[in-house]
Order: structure tokens, then C-alpha cells, then sequence
DNA sequence: GTTTAATTTGAAATCCATTTTCAACAGGGG
DNA sequence: CCCCTGTTGAAAATGGATTTCAAATTAAAC
């Protein structure tokens, strides 16, 4: 259960930073949790507010800035001008396929290219700490049979 | 002379565009080839009004999504929240490295690393139109020695 | 349970890069 | 030169991200 870890870890990130645990904090990370990869600040508000109205953008905003903080979620960005917050599986690290017609996202992994990034940077002097690698492309759904 | 090549291209699609040859436009294309690659509207902007003070950030900024547009320059986005723009050399796609620490932007590019790409993608069902490619790191001038 | 000190919330305001508006201006064909 | 159309630049608008601040909530202390 990826979820309760998640929970836990939250749990624990808010006691070490003597933060507090709140109504609102525990329905956001719920929700986080629930909907799917790749939700905007705006989208997670939005599904949000249809259950409880009284939940504000700002505090959906400022929490899953704290989920990226410690770690249960990371910041991606698309390129559409728009922050995107997916929960992040700690130990595998993947890269984006987008489809430039319907928007679908997937998600892959490959050990070949991580290896020869790592190999080139190197090369150039330089160590890895993190890397963004996206494709842009046209799915099977999409592409004219 | 990649600069004559890229003013010639520009002038071309001026012309089968129904658009003008202004004044601005020229001198935003000089300042824009003779500046260093990566630099933000701002940027260019600032360089602009050094020499001719009379020139304005919304030309600038429609200009330079006009170079794009034609295929003289191509967008990049490295996450500081500002848009910079390079000058594209056509036959070769490069990628980047960044210093997390100095900020220095390194490009590279590795045939193997494309290869790689396409053959996932495509074990995906995935076309691929274009990708992105970003190292962040730390470059060999500023890694404790 | 009550008090207290500190954090959190949410509506609204602010920020800041980008983009649009619009009246004055410039290009270039006729 | 004239006219039509595209262009310019200052200013305003846009839009997502972020901050402000008074009111509300939390959790520790009493």
C-alpha cells in the first residue's frame, strides 16, 4: 500500500518540521492520492472543491508544495504553462511519452539511457543530480491507421 | 555563415507570409545572432536599448516567436520561470546540460542517446515528433575538488 | 476542559512573465 | 504620393503562482 507509506511519511515530514496536522491537509493528500498522475494545482482544486466547497486554492497550492517537499510528490512541468504534481514512487525513476494530439501521458523507464546520460555528462565534466528527459510524439490512438 | 543563412530564412518567410521587413525586426535579428545563445526576451530586450532605446519589449518578444516560428530560433524552458531562446543550427539537435550551482549551459548531443528514444517509444506505440533532454548537475569548475 | 501560543486557512491582493489592445506609425505596391 | 495593410510600443490585460492578513484551527500547557 503505496498510500498508507505516503500517509506516513507526510505524518512524519509534519512532526520533524513542527508543522500541524489538518482537516484540510489530510483531504488534500486523500485526494492526491486517489486521482490520478499529472493533476494541475487547479485540476486536484477542482476535484476537491466538488467534495467539500469550502476548500481554498491557496491551501491546495501551499500543500502539495509541501508534498513535493518531503518527497510524495514531485513537480513536473509539461511545457503548457501549467505545474503538474504526480505522487513519485521513491526507488524508480521514470521519464514522459506525451501525446501531442490527445495529451495522454505514459510513463517509461530505460536503464540504457540513463546509463549513457550519466556517461556523457561525465564526459563533459559534469555530475548528474537529476535529469528531465521528455518525448513528444503522436500515440497509437492518434496516428492516422 | 550560419548568420546570412538565418537572415536569409527570415527574409523568405517575411515575404511568403505577407509580413514586412521592418527596421526592428532587422535589428532585433543583428542583436539576437550576435548575443549568445539561451537568452531570455528580457535579455535581448536590455541588449536592444543599450543601442536604440526606443524599442519596445512587445516587438521584442513577437519577434522572437516569429524567428521560432520561421525556424531560426527555438524556445527552451529550463524552469526558471523564463523562456530563452537559442539560435537553431538545422541539421544538428542538441541537449543540455545545466550547472545547478554556476548556471552554465553546456550543450551536447549523443546519437546513441536518440536511438534509444525512438526504439522505446516505439515499443510504446509512440511517433516521435521531438523530445527534451535536460541534464542538471554539477559542472567540473564548481565541484569541490 | 480551558487557556495560550503558534500555525493554518481562504479570500483577496500581489507578483511577474507573457500576451493583447489600440491608436499612431511605417512599408511598399499601385 | 496615396492607400491599404502590417507594425510598433506604451499600457492594459491575462493567467498561473505566490503572498497577505484577519479569522479560525491546532496542539501543547495549564
Amino acid at each position: 500500500m503505496e498510500d498508507t507509506k505516503s500517509k506516513n511519511r507526510f505524518k512524519d515530514f509534519l512532526v520533524t518540521q513542527g508543522l500541524k496536522s489538518t482537516h484540510q491537509r489530510e483531504l488534500i493528500l486523500e485526494e492526491f492520492l486517489r486521482a490520478g498522475s499529472h493533476l494541475s494545482t487547479e485540476d486536484l482544486y477542482l476535484r476537491l472543491r466538488r467534495k467539500n466547497p469550502r476548500i481554498g486554492y491557496a491551501t491546495v497550492h501551499r500543500t502539495l508544495k509541501l508534498f513535493a517537499e518531503c518527497g510524495i510528490a514531485e513537480q513536473r512541468n509539461f511545457g503548457d504553462g501549467q505545474a503538474r504534481y504526480e505522487a513519485s514512487a521513491h526507488d524508480e525513476h521514470h521519464d514522459h511519452l506525451i501525446c501531442v494530439v490527445c495529451g495522454k501521458i505514459v510513463e517509461f523507464e530505460d536503464p540504457r539511457i540513463e546509463e549513457l546520460q550519466i556517461e556523457v555528462a561525465g564526459g563533459l565534466g559534469f555530475s548528474i543530480e537529476r535529469h528531465r528527459l521528455e518525448l513528444y510524439g503522436c500515440c497509437s490512438d492518434c496516428r492516422p491507421a
